[in-house]
DNA sequence: AGCACGCCGACT
DNA sequence: GTCGGCGTGCTC
């Protein structure tokens, strides 16, 4: 066996590098191109991996010495998938990942394998039914076996089993019968791809001058095929969708493919009925509810470019695109694009990684950037465009404070008088009112009035969050729930438990009482556990059949609300009591994007937030409208101490099931941090959620200034520290929470 | 990630 | 004496 025909495979598993396996001689080495999906054994196993890099060696020239030399015995390929090879970007693209989140390639390649990890096993091609050369005379006829082969006579394209039966109403078991007799063949099903092309010119909606402006500057950006990336910036409304659409239309025209990302694609059944107006047919979709089958389909529908737009959730990045034209970010501000488990990576980021290895453009879309997309976007290093004005001649809602010292709600309530006031004039005009509030349940924390004992939850460090409606106190961070006590689990006292604090259950109970009237929805994750079931409540929306919206963050995402003309903020100021570094930035997208729901159509809106803070910056620019500025001034306070986004930031996570075995290993790490100019460790502390799930966690921060690159440093600093298998060290690069 | 191998506690 | 807990190490 010659050595040259050794290859490295990457296999979808925690392994540092690829392994190495012998072309079996059969099999033609040549065929093994980057990206070929192989079957290999691993131990008693099979498992499908990926051919990674051959060595550039002219033929006949043995390996480097140092690769396979090591390696005991080398398997042989078992066979080779009947798939296109994944093509050379996203190979490269799996490597940058891999190399930036320092996590192991293979890791990161089980991501973009997922819609084909059960290929081998399911991999059962569709036949149908022609009839055969065999005269029909040699069989007893039936009146049944009459029509299906009358039917069949002259055709020459196969009928599936379920067609035949089902237009011809005959059982499977005549067609079976034939078969047997030799009257039927079975043949295979012409295969043709079950994803419709979009028509760019189905509906070419009136642009307005802004829009048209906007729309050809990124279609040429398409046209270019040329990495660039664009914030594509405007208010609520403002018609930002319609304008990216154009650019999806130039990019299918080009016959190119279009990513568009979504935060929460289950969430986003009036986008796809957008995309459906335009260009006559539904996108392909990606998100973690498809399917087996669904997933199998569109993954190899995308690498045989059948697929030319495709909306999904982050881990679409991941697709084999092959034809890759533009990529569209929509929501860019999301933190839910951050993945905070297994693989930790920004999708928002790793887009325009994905853009750059294509050559293509990306596009950033928000009504409230974030502060590093918009930092960017000033330094020139993205272009910006802006839509000022609101698309039909809706204007800017009118946001109001309602200073609850001034005017507090009644003692136990939340709502304030000026609030109930504007809500009962609302509804008496037949209009749409929202109260948002970003907690479920009913009440936060639950305390003895007695002996003052909180219920915490014993796997978290965490309260336990009150909710009626399945009668439970409820850990949102795992799975453990108790019923609601009768007496305090401390104290024994009864009925002393009390809620403490409001959740929307809490202010639906408020409302009903101070509303009878009111045709009231509640919208929260616990609300609408399905996607039909958040169709029907924008149904019911749409129809007006409701018109009093009680809901968490979930209403604050991109929906359109044609006659909610008042929106009021229970407690504007969550979120802004913590130290987290982003908490100002993070409340005020929030706010802003919920006060955009209001006021859309004929008449104009109104935001009120109830607030304790009424002078916080925050809520003074909520007031003006004038975010961009508040983020740029954000953005100066972190320049001085190369804060993101003028510096890096990286935490690590230690986590074990003793807080000893934490702390130790976090205090070998503090011991051996890196001392060099411009870099800075912070810790070890406790993490934001010291416990979590039975795991105990302490954390580091590193910080360091722009130029210097995080991951060798890190990668030597982790190297530093023996853990032992039980203690874990997570890295997360770029963090978006942290306090 | 899976899975085998290995060294210490409660049982047929 | 064995069954089995999960801690450690290996898979080309």
């Amino acid at each position: 066996m010659s050595s040259s025909r050794i290859l490295p495979v990457l296999l979808p598993y925690p392994f540092k590098e690829p392994f190495y396996y012998q072309v079996p001689p059969e099999l033609e080495y040549e065929a093994f191109i980057p990206g070929t999906l192989v079957m290999v054994p691993l131990g008693n196993r099979e498992e499908i991996g990926v051919i990674w890099e051959k060595h550039q060696l002219p033929k006949g020239i043995s390996l480097p010495e140092e690769a396979p030399k090591k390696i005991k015995k080398i398997k042989p390929i078992l066979s080779t998938l009947s798939v296109p090879p994944l093509p050379a970007i996203l190979l490269q693209f799996i490597d940058w990942v891999a190399a930036y989140t320092l996590s192991s390639p293979g890791m990161v390649l089980a991501i973009a394998l997922r819609g084909i990890q059960t290929y081998a096993s399911t991999n059962t091609a569709k036949t149908g039914w022609i009839l055969s050369d065999l005269s029909t005379n040699t069989i007893r006829m039936t009146p049944a076996r009459e029509k299906i082969i009358q039917f069949l006579k002259g055709k020459e394209i196969p009928f599936t089993t379920k067609f035949l039966s089902e237009a011809l109403t005959v059982t499977s078991s005549v067609i079976q019968g034939l078969a047997k007799a030799g009257i039927l063949e079975e043949r295979l099903l012409p295969y043709h791809s079950t994803f419709l092309e979009p028509d760019p010119s189905f509906h070419i909606p009136q642009l307005s001058e802004d829009q048209q402006k906007a729309a050809d500057f990124l279609s040429k950006k398409v046209e270019d095929k040329q990495f660039s990336v664009t914030l594509l910036q405007g208010v609520t409304g403002s018609g930002k969708t319609e304008v990216y659409m154009q650019a999806i239309a130039t990019c299918i025209e080009q016959e190119q493919q279009v990513l568009i990302l979504l935060p929460e694609i289950a969430l986003s059944s009036q986008w796809v009925e957008r995309f459906e107006k335009r260009f006559g047919v539904k996108p392909a979709l990606w998100h973690s509810d498809l399917s087996n089958k669904q997933r199998k389909l569109t993954w190899q529908a995308v690498i045989k470019n059948e697929v030319s737009v495709l909306v999904g959730a982050r881990s679409a990045l991941f697709l084999p695109f092959t034809h890759l034209g533009l990529i569209i970010i929509d929501e860019e501000h999301e933190t839910s694009f951050k993945q905070e488990e297994g693989i930790i990576y920004h999708a928002r980021d790793m887009a325009i990684v994905r853009a750059r290895l294509s050559n293509c453009p990306a596009v950033l879309v928000s009504a409230t950037p974030s502060l590093e997309t918009l930092t960017n976007a000033y330094h020139n290093k993205y272009h910006h465009l802006t839509l000022s004005a609101r698309h039909g001649g809706a204007s800017m809602p009118d946001v109001q404070v309602v200073d609850l010292r001034a005017t507090p709600p009644h003692r136990g309530l939340f709502l304030s008088p000026p609030l109930i006031t504007a809500t009962q004039q609302r509804l008496e005009k037949g209009e749409q009112v929202l109260f948002f509030l970003n907690r479920r349940g009913y009440a936060p924390l639950t305390l003895c009035r007695a002996c003052g004992h909180r219920l915490e939850c014993p796997h978290c460090s965490a309260w336990l969050v009150e909710h009626r409606s399945t009668q439970r106190l409820v850990c949102h961070h795992c799975d453990y729930f108790i019923p609601i006590p009768k007496e305090c689990p401390h104290c024994s006292t009864p009925d002393s438990m009390v809620p403490i604090g409001p959740g929307i259950e809490r202010i639906t109970e408020e409302a009903r009482a101070t509303f009878p009237d009111a045709k009231i929805l509640v919208m929260s994750s616990d609300s609408l556990t399905s996607s039909k079931a958040t169709a029907e409540a924008i149904r019911q929306i749409d129809q007006k059949e409701v018109n009093l919206i009680i809901g968490t963050q979930i209403v604050a995402k991109g929906w359109h609300f044609p006659f909610l003309t008042l929106v009021g903020v229970i407690d504007a100021d969550l979120g802004l009591s913590g130290a987290d570094l982003r908490a100002s930035e993070k409340t005020l997208q929030l706010l802003h994007q919920v006060g955009g729901r209001a006021g859309r159509a004929q008449s104009p809106g109104i935001v009120m937030l109830q607030s304790y803070l009424s002078d916080h910056p925050v809520m003074e620019t909520l007031v003006k409208g004038d975010f961009n500025e508040f983020m740029l001034q954000e953005a100066a306070e972190r320049q001085m101490g190369f804060w993101p986004p003028y510096g890096r930031l990286a935490a690590i996570i230690v986590s074990a099931d003793t807080n000893e075995e934490a702390m130790q290993i976090a205090y070998e790490l503090g011991q051996n941090a890196p001392q060099m100019e411009g870099v800075i460790v912070l810790g070890p502390a406790p993490a934001p959620l010291a416990l979590l799930r039975n795991r105990y966690r302490q954390r580091l921060l590193l910080r360091t200034q722009k130029h210097i690159a995080i991951q060798p440093i890190l990668h030597q600093w982790l190297s530093s520290v023996k853990a032992k298998k039980s203690v874990k060290i997570d890295v997360d690069i770029d963090p978006i929470s942290f306090l």
